[in-house]
DNA sequence: CGGGGCATTGATTAAATTCAAGACTAGTGG
DNA sequence: CCACTAGTCTTGAATTTAATCAATGCCCCG
């Protein structure tokens, strides 16, 4: 169905499983299929307090997850790529309590959730998939939060850019070599600092020698050295500059 | 239901929905029965790294959730309480990447993974309650965790408060007048702060007249006082003493 | 070539941490 | 019954960190 002329826009069920990582542990017929969406870098997948019907599935492109508050003021919550499924959180409330905007152009697949939870009853090897990623989700979460309020803006700036580094691994680009497909403003916001705050723990590090960053081009000289100054307790920090 | 004899020790399908304010939307047979168990206050329900295998709902009681970091420093994730299902965020490594610590004698119902996933299957109603219930779990996760790097010490402690207030309001106890269960430092921890921060946030809402505190025993005087702060942009902070 | 985002950098300010005493409470044993 | 001790909580002063305020520089795009 999908010729290698265009953008592929549907996918077959196995292929969902392949993308999430999931084993169904049957087989699973091919003409079961789910469309997909292109999205715009700039544009949003799902917007805030619209209403839930469907999950997503990042199939390819650079997203962001922000949380809108009352004042307006939105705080960026992930950084969704391939293989990640988006929207779980808005399952409880039947309304979205996030939004997912495309940093780059991005293809999704599109999963109806009341589809989803037929599967689910169907084949308990989703349903298992399912409940693995939520809780991977929500442990992510958990270890992250408590690191934000702990740790120095050098040490989590140092996290993060290994977490990014990991991700890039997996799905086999350059753990060293990549880009920084947001901005500063929205590094921060992720890690709960200013964007100035952002733009100065990325130098630190650089001035340290463990990498070198233009723009939102960043090199990666020891990926070692940069996991292991985050389980430093209370992290000399790197305020002096490197002789 | 209980009788005043003694400590339940099994709970049938049905009540466990209920606690878990689930509807099965099927009729359940009353012989299905899950064991409690007891735990004294200091003690864990489960230990970080250990393995996996089943979750369990608190019956009674008032727990905190602790993650603990390579340097052995804890931080406190979470303080459970009657109704809640812990022990989620271990699904995904078959192995408990946190430990819940009874803060006062507890009584808990035992839900073995497995199990719960053959009543997945079977009970659509459950799966779907299984799936709200990790969802709100996230979108919780998610909403408190931005907040803690960007509202001031004195916002973070209202805002909790507030919560608290909430929890013991859907229990059915005065959301005006209880006793925290836990120490200003598990506190603090839980908000990012340390013990000295917290205590002082407490008291400066004390001063600004929102609150009676003494050691653990808290009185709000104005509950929706304490929401309103909550959602003030770059809150007013209250470090003048009330005149 | 000019202009508009972004990013860097510096100086200042504000907030929370840290360090350091003391005070309250409950539990223990004389 | 009263001191005594251990643990927790409060309070103060100093220090440190990141936020804020304010330019300036850089790059890409029209």
């Amino acid at each position: 169905m999908s010729l290698s002329s265009g953008p592929k826009i549907w996918s077959t069920l196995n292929e969902i499983c392949a993308l999430l990582r999931i084993n169904p542990g049957d087989t699973l017929s091919d003409d079961i299929k789910f469309q997909h969406k292109r999205v715009r870098a700039g544009q949003s997948v799902y917007r805030q307090l619209q209403r839930f019907d469907s999950l997503f599935i990042v199939s390819s492109g650079f997203l962001k997850t922000i949380v809108i508050d009352e004042g307006g003021g939105d705080r960026v919550t992930g950084f969704p790529m391939r293989g990640d499924l988006i929207g779980l959180d808005a399952i409880h409330a039947k309304r979205h309590p996030s939004e997912a905007v495309a940093l780059t152009d991005c293809d999704v697949v599109i999963v109806e959730y009341s589809r989803l939870m037929q599967f689910c009853t169907g084949y308990p090897g989703i349903m298992a998939g399912l409940c693995r990623i939520m809780s991977a989700e929500l442990a992510r979460e958990q270890a992250t939060a408590g690191m934000i309020a702990t740790m120095s803006a050098d040490t989590l700036m140092a996290r993060f850019l290994a977490q990014l580094s990991d991700r890039y691994a997996e799905l086999g680009y350059s753990p060293r070599e990549f880009s920084l497909r947001m901005s500063r403003a929205e590094m921060g916001s992720y890690l709960g600092l200013t964007l100035e705050s952002a733009s100065r723990a990325l130098q630190a590090i650089g001035r340290a020698g463990l990498l070198s960053v233009n723009q939102r081009e960043v090199v990666l000289h020891d990926v070692d050295a940069l996991k292991t100054m985050i389980r430093l307790p209370a992290a000399q920090s790197m305020h002096r500059r490197a002789a």
